[in-house]
DNA sequence: CATGGAATCCAAACCGTTTTGAATGGGGGC
DNA sequence: GCCCCCATTCAAAACGGTTTGGATTCCATG
């Protein structure tokens, strides 16, 4: 059923139908009444493809994720940032476009979303320091918002970032007022933009009371909960082992808990643990009560607040800039406690 | 840049251009040369929404999730499955369609899918037992597989699936083979097909060794690290607790390790824990060597597998049911041993 | 020297919408 | 009764490709 037998059915012109079923106001209200019955007694729906090509509005939205390697770690929050966009696609009748592509393809990918048409903006994901692809985007003309940031992107871009550096500063912070005074970092790959910032921020806080911070402490790597376990370990084998860690995600925390019970410690007693806790559906940090002390911000939250955004950019045609800096709770758990005291005192010594 | 600019900067007309582009026989291969030179100097990208309008296909996949409550899990193999299923269209020139709506909707947006011609195949994520769903994709005529099967459904249809009865008679034949004789089932909610098929191995292993199973060890719930440590805490309490457990999800496993811990006791020597492994690129089992003894079996496969069978029904217009059973393997690591003596004594007396 | 056929190329129709520009009819003002 | 304007409606031209059904050229064949 095409809008032209469905014309034709009623004795109208397809250019009547057009404008009944898009709310036009040059039709009478009465054939718009007709039309509207006629339209779902038929069960029409108008051709996506066919409108696309006469509007110019493909009524779609892209998102570019990085084709990982057989060995290299799938986003985890990938899932569930897009099912918060999804979310606000689906109300405004956009459709959610993803294409997987390796990183050297990355250029071509969105000079052809471009020109074939076939989305009216992009997501960008996991951003690098300095990203290329800011600048690519930019290039070919198309609205777009990043979720995170390009540490020294020259141009200007729209993006939902959390506040990463402030989150790991206050996280670093209350572990230092708790009394720790060594303090690991078990943070992501160090390309990744929002793992840079996490680092600053538990630098800073150190900076701040005075602490000094010990790059030996500080690990990045690819966020598995083997990778946790066996930093943990590791660290807790040496003479110097720290009182406190910080991990930028719960599966890694799920690892440093299990190497300190191994090492016959408790978590929160003899060693404080601190995550960044995405609020994934799949991955809740405990129930009632939280399982881990914990930096929380929903990234399924920054998936819809990324999709109203590039949503508004498109339909207003208002193209500067917009930025939207989300600020991670701080929830206090079992895992974390005033530093033990015989750690403190040989500290102190 | 548009064919017929091409065309007319060419001299040629829009018809030979098309032809030389598309690599059919009528065109001279010197001038197919001249084409296809100009065409990649001026970057021209044939615009995809009115190459679609115009040969009816629209070289795009659709993926239908169902929109998950803010309470219930958003399925957690997704992203491995959908970046498995990307891989193959990004190669075979598809793009893929995500959409996630309600449950209540989903009857609407197949249709949709189909009239508004933005795809052209589905594939179904997530099946429920004697899923509707199939009946209505089968209606509306468009090809489709499902990731899974749907029991008791009456129409034949196209599916991937792993072999989860199988997986998890195998495991359990193992625990039984090692003595353990009260082994408790951590499952999935059993309104999923997967789960019910789990279950049914889980019993079906019991019956073939003549062991009884008893219904006060076999629980379903939301996968998550919580339920695995509140089901296995409370099992372990009991005076008849189990020696071994089996778990749907590493995620569940986790928190069943935990609950083993707290209580004093040790995974593999006091209680043998078995977990079904997705191969989930996010939560791989262990490293070099498992942390958990598993039936494995890679989702991101399956989705390479899905994708690959899907394309095939709609090139070769051949709709005629296909299928493809997955067998997991099955994994030794350190979480599984012998049942303890006192256990098999008390059971034997 | 026609004739037939292969090899190339092209004009025009088509895919299913929206949108432009014009036509039609009825009613109000004079 | 005449004119103008407004409210409706329509025919036709886009949108950017593919595809059908010729045209044209050139060469070999009889």
């Amino acid at each position: 059923m095409t809008l032209k037998d469905l014309a034709k059915e009623l004795g109208l012109s397809p250019t009547t139908v057009s404008r009944a079923l898009n709310g036009f106001p040059e039709v009478s209200e009465a054939t718009r009444k007709r039309v509207v019955a006629a339209a779902d007694a038929y069960g029409y729906r108008p051709n996506m493809r066919a409108r696309s090509l006469a509007t110019g509005r493909a009524m779609a939205i892209g998102h570019v994720l990085p084709l990982s390697s057989e060995h290299e770690m799938m986003n985890p929050v990938f899932a569930d940032f897009v099912a918060g966009a999804g979310e606000i696609y689906a109300k405004a009748g956009y459709d959610m476009l993803i294409s997987i592509v390796a990183e050297a393809e990355q250029a071509r990918a969105y000079e052809e979303f471009k020109h074939k048409g076939s989305v009216d903006g992009i997501i960008v994901h996991a951003p690098r320091m300095g990203d290329p692809r800011i600048n690519l985007i930019t290039e070919v003309d198309i609205p777009f918002v990043v979720h995170g940031r390009a540490s020294q992107s020259d141009v200007p871009y729209s993006w939902v970032d959390m506040n990463n550096q402030r989150a790991f500063q206050r996280a670093t912070t209350h572990l230092l007022d708790l009394g720790h005074r060594r303090i690991a970092l078990v943070n992501g790959l160090e390309n990744m933009d929002f793992a840079i910032r996490r680092r600053r921020g538990f630098e800073a806080a150190h900076e701040a009371r005075g602490v000094p911070h010990d790059d030996s402490l500080k690990f990045s790597g690819e966020m598995t909960e083997q990778f946790g376990h066996d930093t943990t370990r590791a660290l807790l084998a040496r003479p110097d082992a720290p009182t406190a860690i910080i991990s930028s995600s719960m599966i890694p925390g799920i690892g440093i808990r299990r190497a300190i019970r191994e090492a016959g410690l408790e978590m929160g007693r003899d060693v404080s643990v601190i995550i960044h806790d995405d609020d994934l559906s799949y991955l809740p940090n405990g129930g009632d009560e939280p399982l881990f002390t914990a930096t929380r911000s929903s990234v399924r939250d920054a998936g819809r607040r990324a999709a109203r955004m590039l949503l508004d950019i498109i339909t207003s045609g208002d193209t500067t800039p917009r930025t939207d800096l989300l600020e991670a709770e701080l929830i206090l758990g079992p895992s974390t406690g005033p530093a033990p005291v015989a750690a403190r005192m040989t500290d102190i010594s």
